[in-house]
DNA sequence: CATTATTAGGGTAATTCGGGTA
DNA sequence: ATTGTCCGAATTACCCTAATAA
């Protein structure tokens, strides 16, 4: 019984935990459309696991050496 | 709304790993309307393959993102 | 018929939503 | 401008046992 989802969703908390913020901070990020995310059909937001990994390796790049 | 023979039936589990919900809350969607479901004669639900696609679709969001 | 996994149904925590505020 | 927190309301997750599915 393999289902041909081609991606693995992450709950608010979830994504909050990996990025040590808050939840809210979380849905403001999808709100202002910085992170795609998906809507269950009672308005719960879920998000891309690639998308969340991609955004993450991107901080690791950042060494904050702006001049 | 008439079955397609072509139609994929998925149970709820497979559904609620679509959504990374619990299989209990695609029974709450299906008992509340936001997502039809077809009855098994033993009372178990399952659901349109094409349908929860398209509703997995119509959920997405991609806000334009705003600087 | 026996076995194992999933689902139904109900009830109760936990999470999330949305707005407003610091 | 971004984030954290408080609030009430809604949605979702986890607990159980019995029935259905395969």
């Amino acid at each position: 019984m393999s289902i041909d989802h081609n991606e693995r969703l992450l709950t608010p908390g979830e994504v909050a935990v990996m990025f040590r913020v808050d939840p809210k901070t979380v849905t403001r990020w999808a709100s202002g459309g910085r992170i795609g995310s998906i809507r269950t059909p009672g308005g719960h937001r879920r998000f891309r696991e690639s998308e969340v990994r991609t955004l993450l390796a991107e901080l690791t790049f950042d060494v904050d050496a702006a001049g």
